[in-house]
DNA sequence: CAATCAATATACTCACCAGTAGATAAAATA
DNA sequence: TATTTTATCTACTGGTGAGTATATTGATTG
């Protein structure tokens, strides 16, 4: 008798015949393609230099595919800042759980804050400016960032309490953490020999350290 | 005898006829007129969105009369991003020049700097990025940002050799000082009740101090 | 005074690009 | 098998905006 090891439902791996959820599944991945490469475009170039033509172009496919999967070209934009601001959201959360001091806590993030920026959809959420939304987009986008920018502010302010972060004003702090952690997403090349990992370490010890000698 | 005041050349304060140097100075008046009108609103919306039709418009022109000062749309972009430049240029100057520490130099540059970056044309220089920009002129735009990149990192440099401050790596602590005070160029409202001098001193001072205690 | 130059305007051209109409063909469903 | 749904295309519309042609007027110069 042969081994009873043929009469799995079947394994199909490979037929073009997809059920429904595949389907789902194919879509979704279509639609991702279409943003990773919407985003790199923006990156490249800007958000009004890049036209969805070219978009479209990169992908092998005509415009009018991209409208079937998202609705206009704001929306594009809209979708790909959100994955950005999602892996952010979701670093500090993570952040805000972990065990040790504030500096602790605050460190850890700060060093996946800075790679995130330089990933794709990072570095789309600080290249994007209010300006090119529609007013609808913007109030969300800033509602979003204020998010980020007030847990790294509550882990400063955590960390002054219990003495491992010095007394200084929790806003500018902010804003000089954010400003040194994002400027990469302007400058750093991912082609280049500078790895996102080792950046974001030099840059988070210099923020962090300061440039004033300690004795 | 009367004294001799009522004899110097003419005064003609309020003369309609206008000389020679008269009228190029008054053409070189309006040419930074439409620089401003330009620059601010390149800064509200962006380069592709800041039309020179708008920008005429707000100066009460019509868009020709801009291309009788200026070239083309990039040359006006290039002239405002210039302008930013040489005062930074000025400003790494002086502070080159200037007696003290490395660490006293390079905070007396850094306040300027913030200060410049906060200002319609510095602004500018932080905004505008090389993709908007004709290759040439990407290439212009680049050195000239390198140069001041190359008098920070000289001043860490030489602080860091007067032991006035600590030893980090050169590169990465530019980038950093660079990151957290140009990002005010994104976020500072100049309407705003922020005044730029505050802004720049709280940034200094927690970019050069950290946020690590000392004792 | 005639000829030229400077400053400005109106009214265009031309290219590009977001977004749409409508066709086609394959697959899924009834 | 007939009908509907999905994925995709080609070919268009409509708006916007850079840059130009050309006219006008007033001042400058020979």
């Amino acid at each position: 008798m042969p081994k009873s090891v043929a009469i799995t439902p079947a394994p199909a791996l490979t037929s073009p015949f997809r059920s429904k959820s595949e389907r789902e599944q194919d879509r979704a991945e279509k639609r991702e393609a279409v943003l990773l490469a919407a985003v790199r475009m923006f990156n490249a170039r800007g958000y009004h230099a890049a036209s969805l033509d070219d978009v479209a172009a990169s992908l092998g496919i005509s415009k009018p595919t991209i409208y079937h999967y998202l609705g206009n070209k704001e929306q594009v934009l809209v979708e790909c800042v959100n994955r950005g601001l999602s892996m952010l959201r979701e670093a500090a959360d993570v952040a805000a759980g972990a065990p040790g001091s504030g500096h602790d806590r605050l460190r850890a993030f700060l060093l996946r804050y800075a790679c995130i920026n330089m990933d794709d959809f990072g570095r789309c959420v600080i290249r994007t400016s209010e300006e090119v939304l529609s007013m609808d987009s913007a109030t969300r986008f800033r509602a979003r960032k204020r998010e980020i920018d007030e847990a790294v502010r509550g882990m400063i302010a955590q960390g002054i309490a219990d003495g491992s972060i010095a007394p200084v004003d929790v806003r500018f702090a902010s804003f000089a953490l954010a400003g040194a952690l994002n400027w990469p997403a302007r400058w750093h090349d991912p082609e280049g020999p500078l790895k996102p990992d080792e950046v974001a370490e030099k840059l988070v010890d210099i923020a962090l350290g300061g440039l004033t000698p300690r004795n």
